[in-house]
DNA sequence: CTGTAAATGTGAATTATTCTTATTTACGCC
DNA sequence: GGCGTAAATAAGAATAATTCACATTTACAG
């Protein structure tokens, strides 16, 4: 059960923790949330790790949100609603983004896309109850 | 011709600017092409009328590109592409989001949604050519 | 002229992120 | 087992974008 090695445990953690969460957390929020089974994972670690999988195009990064970068570890694309008040990044995997726009969006900016991001910014149900 | 009073004129100088550009500008960059005209303006200035500008949706900001926000003065929904290589922002006019969207997105987010963003990450040409 | 409130300049403070360096780890080889 | 090597890491210093605090300037009313 145990691996073997424990050389990439703490990069396969951070890798893990992004897969099974949809709170699209910043490096501080990973960091935060390992740190309590890996007491001696360090922030560093994390940042280089979230960069590493960024550039193997493992996971993506949303941009930052009220100035922290925010990262998703579902590269399935997909729409995203984003709480301009709290920082909440929900999925709204039931719209869908026509295909079409891709290739209309090669034409257009005569550049190989890479990715596609639409997301909605507004007020969450949660801060307009709590304002 | 002249303005009779000079209270705002920096104010005015920052929207103006980035209402006649379409490089889509971080704060150091409406700095820079203020001071050859400005030469007394100063980057908390800049800073502090665009976090304004902001608030009162007279501008509009795109998020960090490589770690620097960017601020669009043209606050028409229109698509954008992004180099990741060298920064570079591009509207595709010609490309346009399906209004219906954005009563989608605010059922499916239960929230009061503000503003619709769609953009395309890639290599521009220039950059695919200088490699 | 004087009081005022808004706008600004200046530089310090803050904060997210990256970098540097020394340490630890896994693992192959003798 | 002990040793060498290279990758991964921890720790904290360094960097860079942004915000903050405060003194100064400006416009304008009285």
């Amino acid at each position: 059960m145990e691996p073997q090695t424990k050389r990439f445990r703490k990069r396969e953690a951070i890798l893990s923790y992004l897969q099974h969460t949809d709170a699209h957390p910043s490096a501080e929020t990973v960091y935060a949330g390992l740190k309590s089974t890996m007491p001696d994972i360090s922030l560093g670690t994390v940042y280089r790790n979230l960069s590493l999988f960024k550039d193997q195009g493992m996971i993506r990064s949303l941009g930052s949100v009220k100035g922290v970068e925010r990262f998703d570890g579902n590269i399935n694309p997909h729409v995203h609603f984003i709480c301009t008040c709290c920082g909440a990044v929900k999925d709204l995997h039931e719209m869908h983004i026509p295909q079409e726009l891709n290739s209309q969006a090669a034409v257009l900016s005569h550049a190989k896309i890479q990715a596609c991001q639409l997301s909605f910014t507004g007020i969450c149900q949660e801060c307009a109850e709590n304002k």
